[in-house]
DNA sequence: CGAGATTTGTTGTATGACTAAACTTATCGA
DNA sequence: TCGATAAGTTTAGTCATACAACAAATCTCG
């Protein structure tokens, strides 16, 4: 699991979720939503917050904010710290951070090359991780999924024997996932299509209880990338993955956007130069064994050859990422004007080529995108 | 003001913005969210509703629901009728509808060919309207805003002589209007750029108060489609709009999707064949003069003269407008991989000419969208 | 024709959530 | 040691909604 769902961030209660428009308020919901608040801010602290800062931050009064957080106490997703020694006058505030090893969420995921497990707690904290390496193009998903059911279910069963809640698992797959109907529509680098996911990993025993959340690997990286982000830097922008794939996420304000199915963001996909015969998509220009075939290396080798091949100032090298530069400024600037948003982040196999794509990119967002003289990207 | 932005639908309090993510909820804003959604409900309802039915429709208590109606009258924003004769058992209803004559919402717009003003109260009646037309192109923006600002001031003064209370006012301008730092930026087809509209306005006593609300011509389209579709139909969609240029917005669950600066879906300007020497973007193969001189036709004559071209079976116009389908179907299936979105409306100069698009457009975006196996558009 | 059923709308009462202000606790500084 | 300052708690108060009982208006069935 290189760069990884922020299981965290999904046990943050229904923040978002619980605001659907259009749906009577009621107060039951008012306190969840503060709660889920208060609760943010203590995982967001760089360090810890005091009942009194997190009053100064929401606006909340403080009698308000200490009966939130003695319920966060009392569900054990909060602990208090010893009073540290303050520097200034008054009362020293007691500092609360997120509780580390009593709830936990397990991710799961589904790549290439390897399937893979974590449990992380509150504090972003890994409690336990096991990762199986192999090649899973055209595997048998059946199997595949039985095999990270076992293993979800191992960890699972060892974490609540040693006391931890699991407050609910994910999987990321590297494909559609249709948020609506359930099953993975497709996911065409390990030759799946249409499996139910959720049926095959439910019929597991071990799993009872804890249906995974499916998503899109890309989308999660871009949450954790979002969640990274949280405290700085713009909080929307686009995040490309460059795995063997191209995937893609937009992140708005924070949330991640989905789109009617949850397929949103599919960039790999956009449509660069549809009137050629041969390759018209953003992957056909810019994925994994389009820059390595053009740089005249093997398709199968890593991308790290090509890095090589480019810093010793080789020539097929330096081309072929050059026109998949290119290509993926344009396919960045057609989402810009589309989504109108300010960053983008380069992730997966695109992050040590960032040196090499940088300039051609810029250069098609200058030339391509409406409002590029008012607002750099 | 040829579809016109749905001032009705300003005037709903701010059900939606209310609810931004990470702000403290209290119970005043809990009020705030009950009283729009109930008025959201009698301004929607086909004919009337009853205290009674929004309650069941919300989930709200009878007992709440009639506090915030009562609230509704004493503004003068809800009205009740004489109870209708009920064909079934009980107590017959007292239908409430929206007052009509006693709040509205002032549109302005200008485009390339006119300037107008128009008046709308809840009701969706049209209380006063007027409109000038003559050439805009590279008009004097001071000239053209202080006539309109003119018309409008008298407009509102007319209303508020009658007793009618002015809640807001709204500008359709035909390009990029940023939302953070106010001014036009750029409206091409006017040779506009970067013009302090609201200061310019706001510089006439006539509007004194009334700072209008800025907002280009194609989101508020879609935003009044929205509006009629609110009863059926998808909520999310993207609507494209061909004028003189091409514009479009993105409508998600109800909601106008604005993005960072509020120049989302700028559709026009998507790189359709970004190698190509002259001809790149989405205008200039499916614009007005595209689609025009493509035929053999005067650019300056209106679209009309396409439509019976193509009609006659004129083969230079049925050639222009499918080469601009197909540069129309790949832009679209491209959002559509973006923002993964479930329907397409198309409006402007291309409502006449659907019949002639459909083919090709559907054609391309079977063939660009990734999920297009699995979602018909 | 009248009693009971049914649905609408209102009136009180209760509960829950937040605020405000006073109070306690803990520390610093002179 | 006293006063200033800040954190956290307690208590009383306000406000919004829920619940239950009631009144009003109509239909239905015997």
């Amino acid at each position: 699991m290189p760069d990884d769902d922020d299981d965290a961030s999904r046990l943050r209660p229904l923040a978002s979720r619980s605001r659907a428009a259009g749906v009577a308020a009621r107060q039951a919901g008012l306190r969840e939503h503060n709660l889920s608040l208060t609760l943010q801010h203590v995982l967001d602290a760089e360090g810890s917050v005091s009942r009194a800062g997190i009053s100064a931050a929401t606006g909340l009064a403080r009698a308000t904010v200490s009966g939130l957080v003695d319920l966060l106490i009392e569900a054990a997703l909060v602990r208090e710290l010893e009073p540290a020694i303050a520097r200034r006058v008054g009362r020293p505030a007691v500092p609360l951070v997120p509780a580390r090893g009593t709830v936990a969420g397990v991710g799961m995921e589904v790549n290439v090359d390897y399937i893979g497990v974590r449990a992380v707690d509150l504090a972003g904290h890994v409690l336990m991780q096991r990762v199986e390496t192999g090649d899973l193009r055209r595997s048998d998903p059946a199997l595949v999924l039985t095999r990270l059911a076992q293993i979800a279910g191992a960890t699972i069963a060892s974490l609540s024997a040693s006391g931890v809640r699991i407050a609910g698992t994910a999987l990321a797959l590297p494909g559609l996932v249709d948020r609506v109907t359930g099953p993975l529509r497709i996911a065409p680098k390990l030759g799946w299509h249409d499996v139910d996911v959720v049926g095959l990993m439910a019929a597991h025993p071990v799993l009872e209880g804890f249906p995974p959340h499916l998503a899109n690997e890309a989308n999660l990286a871009a949450r954790a990338e979002s969640h990274a982000r949280r405290r700085g830097g713009a909080p929307s922008f686009v995040y490309v993955s460059g795995e063997i794939g191209i995937g893609g996420a937009i992140v708005l304000d924070g949330e991640i956007f989905r789109g009617l199915h949850g397929w949103s963001g599919e960039i790999g996909h956009l449509l660069i130069d549809p009137f050629a015969e041969s390759a018209t998509t953003l992957e056909d220009f810019a994925g994994h064994d389009a820059l390595m075939t053009g740089a005249g290396l093997d398709p199968n080798l890593p991308i790290s050859h090509l890095v090589g091949a480019a810093r010793a100032g080789d020539a097929r090298a330096l081309g072929s990422i050059r026109s998949a530069a290119c290509a993926l400024g344009v396919a960045l600037a057609n989402v810009a004007n589309i989504v109108d948003i300010g960053d983008v982040v380069l992730g997966g196999t695109f992050a040590p080529l960032f040196p090499f794509l940088i300039g051609p990119v810029a250069e098609q967002l200058e030339r391509g995108v409406l409002f590029a003289p008012w607002s750099a990207l």
